[in-house]
RNA sequence: GGGCAAGUGGCGGAAUUGGUAUACGCGCUGGUCUUAGAAACCAGUGCCGCAAGGCUUAAGAGUUCGAGUCUCUUCUUGCCCA
C-alpha cells in the first residue's frame, strides 16, 4: 500500500490556496461573509484556535463551492496587557513580543490549510487600524455616545491600577495579591445605556443565535420595572428618594439604607465614626457577588422617615455597604422579610422583620422569602398576588404623588479607560483651564511612542517625559494629552467592518463595501464572549447606524454559533505537581507512570486545555505528526461542535489511518483497467453516492460536523464495496470524485490531490444531488412489529400498499410464529415506515 | 437560592424529529502475518442467557397501535446569574 506524503501535499496545495484567490467571485454573486473571532497573538496557536477554525473554514468553503461570494478573512486582536507582561519578563518593546507571536501564528494557521483570504490581514495595534478607530471615538464623542464621570473602581494599590472585575479575586489583586480598593477617579465611557432598550428589544431578531447566548444578554441587560418613591424626612421639609424593584413590599419596610456617597451623607463627614465606615465600605469590592457575600454593614444615622402609608410609623435610615450610589438614586427601602441582604442586615442590628407575603414554602424565621405569594400585613393590598399588588401599589404612589413608575437597567455604562500603555490612545487633549477637546482628525493618529518604562508600576504613558505634553493646534495653547488607553474590547467591537475595506485610507470602512458585505453571515466563537464582546459590537453597529444614515443594518452578526472548547486529562506527580501529557507513559487504564522516575501518576479528569494545568497538546506537533488534515478531521469527528470535544491521541491517529486508506482506495480505482464488467451494482453505488451527497449537505447546513466525519467512513465502506464487486470503472471514478469534492471543506489538501489524480481540474462546484436517482432506490427495509415489537424485518419495494404487503408478510414464518392461532385486532400501516399488529 | 441545558454501551456519540435504539469512531476480544513488537488485514463486541428468548435510552408514572423523542414527578450533572 502506497503511503500519502501528506507533508508533500499540504505544502503544494497551501501554495496553490494562497496563489489561487478563491473568493474572488462576480460580485453580484449572493454573498457570504464568514467570520471566526480573531485570535488574541499570545504566542503560538491551541487547540481552541484549530476547532474555531476548522468550524470556519468548513463553512466557507462549503458555501464557496455552493456558489456563493465569500468573504473569509483574518486578523488579530493585537493591543493588551498580555504583551506588557511578557515585554517585562523577556526585556522586548510590546510592539516587537506582538509582531513576532503574529509572524509565528500566522504560519501556524497557514499550515492548516484554510481557506483565509490573507490580504485582508488586520492588527488592532496597527496605526492604521487604530487611527480609524480615533475617528470613530470622536464621532461618538460629537454624538453623545461618550461621557467622562467619576466612578469607582478596583484599585490596587501596589500596581497603582485599575482592575478589570474578573482580575479581582477573593478581593486581593491577580498579580500583586494586594487587597484591593474601591477608589473614584475620572474615567471615560461609552453611553450604552443609552440604547439598552434596544439592545434588548433587538434580540428577538436574531433568530438564529443560540437562545442561550439571548438569554445571558437579556440577564445581563436586566430591564426592570420599579418605583421611585419620596420618603419625607421626619422634622424636615426635605424628602429622600428611594428606588425600588419590589414597591409592593413596603408595608414591610423596616429601614432606609443610603449609599455612603449618597448626598445627605456629606452632612455626618464630620463625625468619627462615620468617616471610618466610609473607608471599611471602600474595601468592598464592586462587582454584584462581592456586595452579596461580603458582611453587611451600616451606619446609623440621626434621621428617621415617615412611612408614606402607615401614620406615626417612623423609619431609621442607615447607611449600608450593599448599597452602591451608581445604581437607582443610591438608596433603598429595606424589607427585611423578602430580600436576603435586607434581612442579614436587619439580622444584625436587630430591626424588625415583617413578613408581608405569605406562602407555604416561606419560613422568614430563618431566611428571606423572595418568591411569590399572597400579601399579608399590608393595608389595602391583603390578599393580592405579587404582581396584582405592584401595579396597585405603583398606581396608589403615584395617586400621592409621592414618586412614579421607573424602568431599570442592570446594564451599566461601558468603561473604557485603561491606564495602561499597549492600548489605542484616546484622542483628546486636556487645556489649561480644565477643559477638554477632541484632537482635530486630520491630525489623527495620535501613535503610542516606542521608548517606554514598563518596569515602575501606574500609568507607563503618564510617566513618560515627554510623550503627554503637547499644544492646542487651533490657538497654539499648552495642552496635556488623555493618557488613558481604549478597552481590547473597544478594537474588536468593529473588525468585522474594517475587514469588508481593510486598506481603506479616509474612512473607518468603505460604505458601499461595507453594505454590501455586512452583516456577518456566519459568526463563529468561543461561548465565553457571549455577553461583553457581542453586546459591545451590536452597541457599536447601533451607534455607528444612527451616526451615519448611510450604514443600513443594526444587528452585526445574522448567525452565530459557539463551539464547545478542547479538554485533555490532567496529570499530577506523587507531589502534586501538574505533568505535561509528554512526561507520563500509559501501562493501561489504571496504570500511568512518570517516564523519568516511573513513579506513579495521579490521573484527573478532563479539563479543557491550559497552561496552568499542563494539560495542552501543541497543534504544530500534532499536524508534523499526523499531518494538517487528520487534525482537522479527528477535531470534528468526536463531538457535536457546540459541545466540548476530549483530545485523542488514538483518535488522531486514526483519522491519518484513514485517509490513508482512502488514498489507497482513490489509487486501486485510478489504476483499474476499463475493462471491468458492467454489473447493476452500478447503479446502486450511484444511488448511494446521491444519497450521502443529500445527507452530508444536511449535515453541513446543521452544524453537525461529526455526523459529517460518520457520513464518509460509510461511503467509504461503500465505495470499496463497489470496486470489489467490479463496479465499472467509469461510475467508481464518477461517484468517487463526487465524494472528494464533498471532502475539501474537511479535508482540504487531500481532497485536492486525490482530485487532480482523478484528472478532475475544477475544484469550485458542490455536486448536484440526482433526485430522481434517489427515487429509482426502490428497496426499504420494512419492520413488521407484533404488539409494538418488531419480529422481523422486510426487503420489500418501495411504495407497496397494504394489501401487497400484506401478502409478502403471510410468508414470514418469524411472524408466522406470532400470529398462529391468534386473533389479529388492528392493523397499524404506515406506508413505507412499518406494520403494526395489535393481536391477542 | 433563581434561570437554562442535558442525562443513550467500557468511552465520545448517532437516531430522517412519534415508526428497526445503540449509526460512525475509540477501546476491548479472537484470528492471519511477524523472531518479537509495531503496523496492516479479517471476525466479534449494549446487558442477561448454552440456547430459544428476555431486558435495555438516569428513576418512576402517563398519553399512544407504537416513546430516547411528547406530558408530569423525582434524582443527577453542567452552564449562566446571584
Amino acid at each position: 500500500m502506497e503511503r500519502i506524503n501528506f507533508q508533500v501535499i499540504e505544502k503544494k496545495w497551501q501554495k496553490y490556496f494562497s496563489s489561487h484567490l478563491l473568493y474572488q467571485k462576480d460580485i453580484k454573486a449572493k454573498k457570504f461573509y464568514c467570520l471566526e473571532m480573531f485570535p488574541y497573538p499570545s504566542g503560538k496557536i491551541h487547540m481552541g484556535h484549530v476547532r474555531n477554525y476548522t468550524i470556519g473554514d468548513v463553512i466557507a468553503r462549503f458555501k464557496f463551492l455552493n456558489g456563493f461570494n465569500v468573504l473569509h478573512p483574518m486578523g488579530w486582536d493585537s493591543f493588551g496587557l498580555p504583551a506588557e507582561n511578557a515585554a517585562k519578563l523577556n526585556n522586548l518593546n510590546p510592539k516587537e513580543w506582538t509582531k513576532q507571536n503574529i509572524s509565528t501564528m500566522k504560519k501556524q494557521l497557514k499550515s492548516l490549510g484554510l481557506s483565509i483570504d490573507w490580504n485582508k490581514e488586520i492588527s488592532t495595534c496597527d496605526k492604521e487600524y487604530y487611527k480609524h478607530q480615533q475617528e470613530l471615538f470622536i464621532d461618538f464623542y460629537n454624538n453623545g455616545y461618550v461621557s467622562r464621570k467619576e466612578t469607582y473602581v478596583n484599585w490596587d494599590p501596589v500596581e497603582k491600577t485599575v482592575l478589570a472585575n474578573e482580575q479581582v479575586i477573593n478581593g486581593r489583586g491577580w498579580r500583586s495579591n494586594a487587597v484591593v480598593e474601591r477608589k473614584k477617579l475620572s474615567q471615560w465611557f461609552f453611553n450604552i445605556t443609552k440604547l439598552a432598550d434596544e439592545l434588548l428589544t433587538d434580540l428577538e431578531k436574531l433568530d438564529n443565535w443560540p437562545e442561550k447566548v439571548k438569554l445571558m444578554q437579556k440577564n445581563w441587560i436586566g430591564k426592570s420595572f420599579g418605583c421611585e418613591i419620596d420618603f419625607k424626612i421626619s422634622n424636615s421639609s426635605e424628602t429622600l428618594k428611594v428606588f425600588t424593584t419590589r414597591p409592593d413590599t413596603i408595608f414591610g419596610a423596616s429601614f432606609i439604607a443610603l449609599s455612603v456617597d449618597h448626598q445627605i451623607c456629606k452632612d455626618f463627614e464630620n463625625d468619627e465614626k462615620f468617616k471610618k465606615f466610609k473607608e471599611s465600605c471602600s474595601k468592598t469590592g464592586t462587582t454584584e457577588e462581592a456586595l452579596a457575600n461580603a458582611e453587611k454593614i451600616g451606619y446609623k444615622t440621626n434621621l428617621f422617615v415617615e412611612h408614606p402609608f402607615l401614620k406615626n410609623k417612623k423609619i431609621p435610615v442607615y447607611c449600608a455597604n450593599f448599597v452602591l450610589m451608581d445604581y437607582g438614586t443610591g438608596a433603598i427601602f429595606g424589607c427585611p422579610a423578602h430580600d436576603q441582604r435586607d434581612y442579614d442586615f436587619a439580622t444584625k442590628y436587630k430591626l424588625e422583620i415583617i413578613e408581608v407575603i405569605h406562602n407555604k414554602k416561606s419560613n422568614i424565621a430563618n431566611e428571606a422569602y423572595t418568591g411569590d405569594g399572597l400579601l399579608i400585613n399590608s393595608d389595602f393590598l391583603n390578599n393580592l398576588k405579587v404582581e396584582e399588588a405592584k401595579l396597585k401599589i405603583i398606581k396608589e404612589i403615584e395617586k400621592l404623588k409621592i414618586g412614579s413608575k421607573k424602568i431599570q437597567f442592570r446594564l451599566k455604562d461601558w468603561g473604557i479607560s485603561r491606564q495602561r500603555y499597549w492600548g489605542c490612545p484616546i484622542p483628546i487633549i486636556h487645556l489649561e483651564d480644565g477643559s477638554i477637546k477632541t484632537i482635530p482628525k486630520d491630525e489623527l493618529p495620535v501613535t503610542l511612542p516606542d521608548n517606554v518604562d514598563l518596569n515602575t508600576p501606574g500609568n507607563p504613558l503618564d510617566k513618560h517625559p515627554t510623550w503627554k505634553f503637547t499644544k492646542d493646534n487651533t490657538t497654539g495653547k499648552d495642552a496635556v494629552r488623555e493618557t488613558d488607553t481604549l478597552d481590547t474590547f473597544v478594537d474588536s467591537s468593529w473588525y468585522f467592518l474594517r475587514f469588508c475595506s481593510p486598506s481603506s485610507k479616509n474612512d473607518p470602512f468603505d460604505k458601499d463595501k461595507t453594505n454590501y458585505w455586512m452583516p456577518v453571515d456566519q459568526y463563529i466563537g468561543g461561548v465565553e464572549h457571549a455577553i461583553l464582546h457581542l453586546l459591545y459590537s451590536r452597541f457599536f453597529m447601533k451607534c455607528i447606524n444612527k451616526i451615519d444614515n448611510k450604514i443600513n443594518y443594526t444587528e452585526p452578526f445574522k448567525n452565530l454559533f459557539t463551539q464547545g472548547m478542547v479538554c485533555h486529562e490532567t496529570y499530577k506527580d506523587q507531589s502534586n505537581n501538574w505533568l505535561y501529557p509528554e512526561e507520563i507513559s500509559k501501562l493501561n487504564d489504571n496504570d500511568v507512570i512518570k517516564k523519568d522516575d516511573k513513579s506513579k501518576v495521579i490521573v484527573g479528569p478532563p479539563e479543557s486545555m491550559s497552561k496552568s494545568k499542563k494539560n495542552t497538546i501543541d497543534p504544530e506537533i500534532m499536524i508534523k505528526k499526523y499531518g494538517a488534515d487528520a487534525v482537522r478531521w479527528f477535531i470534528l469527528s468526536d463531538s457535536p461542535p457546540e459541545k466540548d470535544v476530549q483530545w485523542s491521541d488514538q483518535g488522531v491517529n486514526s483519522a491519518n489511518k484513514f485517509l490513508q486508506k482512502f488514498w489507497d482506495l482513490n489509487n486501486q480505482i485510478i489504476n483499474l483497467k476499463d475493462t471491468s464488467s458492467e454489473k447493476n451494482i452500478s447503479t446502486e453505488l450511484e444511488i448511494k453516492v446521491n444519497i450521502f451527497i443529500k445527507k452530508l449537505t444536511r449535515s453541513i447546513e446543521n452544524f453537525q460536523f461529526n455526523v459529517s466525519i460518520a457520513l464518509f467512513y460509510e461511503i467509504y465502506r461503500d465505495l470499496k464495496k463497489g470496486f470489489e464487486n467490479k463496479v465499472n470503472k467509469k461510475i467508481l471514478h464518477q461517484c468517487l470524485s463526487n465524494v472528494m469534492k464533498l471532502l475539501i471543506p474537511f479535508a482540504p489538501h487531500f481532497a485536492h490531490e486525490c482530485l487532480s489524480t482523478l484528472g478532475v481540474k475544477s475544484f469550485n462546484k458542490w455536486p448536484v444531488i440526482n433526485e430522481s436517482l434517489i427515487k429509482k432506490d426502490e428497496k426499504i427495509k420494512m419492520p413488521v412489529q407484533i404488539n409494538g415489537k418488531t419480529r422481523d424485518i422486510l426487503d420489500i419495494k418501495k411504495d407497496l400498499s397494504e394489501d401487497e404487503l400484506l401478502e409478502i408478510i403471510t410468508k414470514s414464518d418469524k411472524i408466522k410464529k406470532y400470529t398462529d392461532n391468534k386473533k389479529i385486532l388492528r392493523t397499524i400501516f404506515v406506508k413505507n415506515k412499518i406494520v403494526n399488529y395489535i393481536i391477542k
